[in-house]
Formats: structure tokens, C-alpha cells, sequence
RNA sequence: GCCGCCAUAGCUCAGCUCGGUAGAGCGUCUGCCUGUUAAGCAGUUGGUCAACGGUUCAAUUCCGUUUGGCGGCGCCA
């Protein structure tokens, strides 16, 4: 057989009523009834029923495929019908069928409930799930209409090595590795200090790249290897990079809401959701969060960072992505920049989606200045040696820039409303899972 | 890393409190069924009770250790 069609295209009534069409996929379920059959075929693109009708077809070729495994590959030729008695509102009416590639016997995955240990064991079969199908694509998806953003808005795209001898963040939650015989190389947790070497050569510049985090976090929101988009812009302040996070984000989500709606509402959130998400997004001050959340008589003091017994309820007062904006020096890395009017708070800000989500974006401006990036490093208990390429970026042609790191398994995990982190991406890794 | 919980048939679980070598549903397989939607009906198959050690005449059951996993906390995107 030849001339294969997608079952996407069939879903969205491409087709005729009574045309004949060819498909090829794998099948999902299959249900027989003695003289009718039904099977539904999973593609790459969708899945639709299939009825095979004694009448319609020999009975060496209908008791043959009554026989077939789940899962067996296999090309069938149809006339496509109409149908609501059919799951997508079309089938097709098999008349013939092509080449077979059979299944072995007892296909793992059942339509019963299953365990996650069961279902992470077999991941390499489960993500042919239509549930994980759908995320998948609505992820490439997401990650085209940021580069699309990225194209219009002016920002080359760049890639920085993920071996690295300096920490970003925390040196505790470095992934150490054996980098022939030398010592102290770890995976990247961020391009950052690539990037801020990098604008002075590109102007504003973006990756999406995986980042590692060692961080040993049980929760519902971490992965160990997760697909960071990066953005850094010279010339730009703190509320420049909101201004470019606000438009990044909506401009995903709408997207979304408008390319894909039935994939979004498949997977549980309401398109007109993201389609009515508008720039800019909310700001409220660090001291003003704090001023929330204790007035929920929620434990928390000035100069803390929000722990999740905070962050959720705050995240609760909000509908869209708001901004937290000023946070204490004492809670932030050493690379940003003290606010000038009030140097106990730096010019930082996070993005918290809402529902409980949480924190989707952290950034801010940058320090500058060389002897002030010197002084912060010595307060930050660093030893300004180990970021010796890094300062000299401040001593030729230094300027005010910004920038900020998203999650990518975080947003998607908030615009498709999932509750774990770990169907955003086919294997997730986290601190108990490497295989498969 | 800390706290809590879990491990019995291919899967989801019951049995363990009060010790005497196991049971259901689903799946597989065999039939039946011409509109099913996790289809239905009848029959069939299927287990070194996670591993190691202890107590005991006897351990899936009680105790300990280990391994793997799940949920949460702290930390972060």
C-alpha cells in the first residue's frame, strides 16, 4: 500500500464523507462482537476508530485481525465515515488490509488503572499513551512559538557547554563528573555567565538547553535534568526583562490556545485560559508578599525566602502569572545587583503562576561594575579567583543588562494544569529515576 | 538530606492485627456475541509472598537490616 494519510487529518474532517483513505498506526484498543470489530489506531498524529464488518470483508481476513495483539502495526484502506457513535466523531470502515507487523502477546500497559512505579518502569512503552501524546506535541509546540518569538523580537540563539568549572547557583547542587583527569568539573545548572560574556559579542541572545540541578527535591515540581530557556539582554533593567518575560509568556500561551485548543482541552486546561493571558503581568513587591502571606497568619519574617508553605497560598491570590519583585540580598546569588535606592534588596524578580504553581521564571539585572561584583562575591563567601573570566567582563565595555531563566517542564506543567512535573517530558529524570 | 508510607499472580489489590506454605477483579488463552467506548457472557491460565538475617516445631504474617519505589518538607526553574 502507498499513499498513507494522517489520522489527524481525518479528526479534522479533511476528508469526505465516504472517501476512501489509507492510514497505518499502531493498534490502541480493539474490541470485537463477533460480526463487527473495532479497533482503534494510533498514528503519530491522533487516534480513530476502525470498524471491520463481516459483511464489509472476508472472514479469513476479519478472524485474522480479531486475533491480533495489541499494539501490532499495521496498514489498513477505508472509506471514512461520520459517526458519533465513533470517539472523535470519525471512523473508518475497513475494506482491506496491508502489511502487519504483529505484536509479541501481552502488551504490558492495560486501560486499568496501573502504579506509577509499574507505569515509570515502562515508560518506554507508556508514552505512547494518547494523554502523553498530546503533551508531547503541545511541548514542541511551546518550544517553536518561543523561537518564533525570540526570531521576531531580534535575539540570536546561542549554545554554551554544559561542562563547566564555576557554580551559578549553589555549589551544593553541582552534578560532579569525571572530565578525564581533572577535578572540579561539573554539569551546568545555567548559562549565565556564559551569556553575560556572550551579549557583548551578540547583543540579546537566548538558549534552550538543559540545565542540572543536584538537588535532592522530592516534590511534584523538580527534575534533576531540566530544559532551561535562557534569554540575556545588554542595555537592559530589571523592568525591561520583565517586559520581555511577559511578552515570551503570552505569547506561548496564546499560541497554544490558538494552534492547538483540542490538544490543550485534552490534557485539562481550558484554552480560553491561555488565549485570554495578556502582557503585562501583575508586580508586587517582595515586602508586599510578605505583607500577604502574614496577613493569612502564615509564619514568615522580612529577609526569608518564600518555602512552599508561603509560596502556595500567595501563588492563590493571583488568576494569571504575577511578578515578586526586590528580593533581600541575603536570598539571592552574588551576580545581582543591589538596588540603588536601598541596598538591602536587589533588582530581582520571579514569575509565579498561579494555583498553586509556583515559581516558572527567576532573573533580574545584573552587577556591572567590577568592584562591586567584587565586594558582592567576597560577601557571598566565594573566592572571586574561581570567577576570574567573568569579572574581567566588567573592566572593557561593561553595561546595565538583564536577564532571566524559565523552566520549561514548569510552565508546561502550569498551562496544561498537570499535577506532576514528570508527564512534561517522555523520561524524567529525578534524584530516584534513571532508567529507562 | 529529613519525615511518613509501600513492596503478595503480567496489572490493581485483599490476606498479616491473633504465625500452620495463598485469594479476588482485570489481563492472557479458548469459546459465544453485528455498534463497542476501561464493552459483555462462560471457561482457562497464572505466585521462590522484594532480598538477606533473627525469633519459632513452623514465618507471606512477628522483629531487624538492605534494596527499590511513592507522598511530603527544606531548596530551586
Amino acid at each position: 500500500m502507498t499513499g498513507f494519510i494522517d489520522v489527524a487529518d481525518i479528526l479534522k474532517g479533511d476528508n469526505e464523507d465516504g472517501a476512501e483513505v489509507k492510514v497505518r498506526g499502531w493498534i490502541y484498543t480493539s474490541r470485537s462482537s463477533g460480526g463487527i470489530q473495532f479497533l482503534e489506531l494510533r498514528d503519530g498524529s491522533g487516534v480513530i476508530q476502525c470498524t471491520l464488518n463481516k459483511r464489509n470483508i472476508d472472514a479469513e481476513t476479519f478472524s485474522r485481525v480479531e486475533k491480533l495483539p495489541l499494539e501490532t502495526a499495521l496498514e489498513m484502506k477505508g472509506k471514512v465515515k461520520e459517526d458519533n457513535r465513533a470517539p472523535g466523531g470519525w471512523e473508518i470502515r475497513v475494506n482491506e488490509i496491508g502489511n502487519v507487523y504483529e505484536s509479541k502477546l501481552d502488551y504490558p500497559i492495560v486501560k486499568k488503572e496501573q502504579g506509577i512505579e509499574f507505569l515509570m518502569d515502562n515508560r518506554h512503552l507508556y508514552i505512547r499513551e494518547p494523554k502523553l501524546q498530546n503533551i508531547f506535541q503541545i511541548r514542541a509546540k511551546f518550544l517553536q512559538a518561543a523561537r518564533d518569538w525570540f526570531k521576531e523580537n531580534g535575539y540570536t540563539e546561542v549554545q554554551t557547554p554544559m561542562f563547566m568549572t564555576a557554580s551559578v547557583e549553589g555549589g551544593s547542587t553541582l552534578f560532579s563528573v569525571e572530565y578525564f583527569e581533572r577535578k572540579g568539573v561539573y554539569l551546568s545548572q545555567s548559562w549565565q555567565l556564559y551569556a553575560e560574556a556572550l551579549i557583548s559579542s551578540l547583543g540579546k541572545i537566548y538558549t534552550i538547553a538543559p540545565s542540572f540541578r543536584a538537588e535532592p527535591s522530592r516534590t511534584r515540581r523538580h527534575l534533576s535534568e531540566f530544559l532551561h530557556m535562557e534569554l540575556e539582554e545588554p542595555w537592559s533593567t530589571l523592568s525591561d526583562i520583565q517586559n520581555s518575560g511577559d511578552r515570551l509568556v503570552c505569547h506561548m500561551a496564546n499560541t497554544l490556545a490558538e494552534v492547538m485548543p483540542e490538544k490543550v482541552k485534552a490534557v485539562g486546561r481550558d484554552p480560553d485560559y491561555l488565549a485570554s493571558l495578556k502582557a503585562p503581568f501583575p508586580k508586587i513587591t517582595y515586602d508586599e508578599a510578605v505583607e500577604i502571606v502574614q496577613s493569612k497568619n502564615i509564619e514568615m519574617f522580612w529577609g526569608d525566602d518564600f518555602g512552599w508553605q508561603q509560596e502556595g497560598p500567595l501563588t492563590e491570590e493571583f488568576e494569571t502569572p504575577f511578578w515578586v519583585v526586590g528580593y533581600p540580598s541575603g536570598i539571592k546569588p552574588f551576580y545581582h545587583m543591589p538596588d540603588p535606592k536601598r541596598a538591602e534588596v536587589t533588582l530581582s524578580s520571579d514569575l509565579l503562576a498561579p494555583e498553586g504553581y509556583g515559581e516558572i521564571i527567576g532573573g533580574g539585572q545584573r552587577v556591572h561594575n567590577y568592584e562591586q561584583l567584587y565586594q558582592r562575591t567576597l560577601d557571598d563567601g566565594l573566592d572571586p579567583a574561581n570567577y576570574a573570566w567573568y569579572m574581567d567582563l566588567r573592566k572593557w565595555g561593561t553595561v546595565p543588562h538583564s536577564g532571566f531563566g524559565l523552566g520549561v517542564e514548569r510552565v508546561l506543567m502550569w498551562m496544561l494544569k498537570l499535577d506532576h512535573i514528570r508527564d512534561t517530558v517522555p523520561f524524567p529524570r529525578d534524584m530516584r529515576r534513571v532508567y529507562p
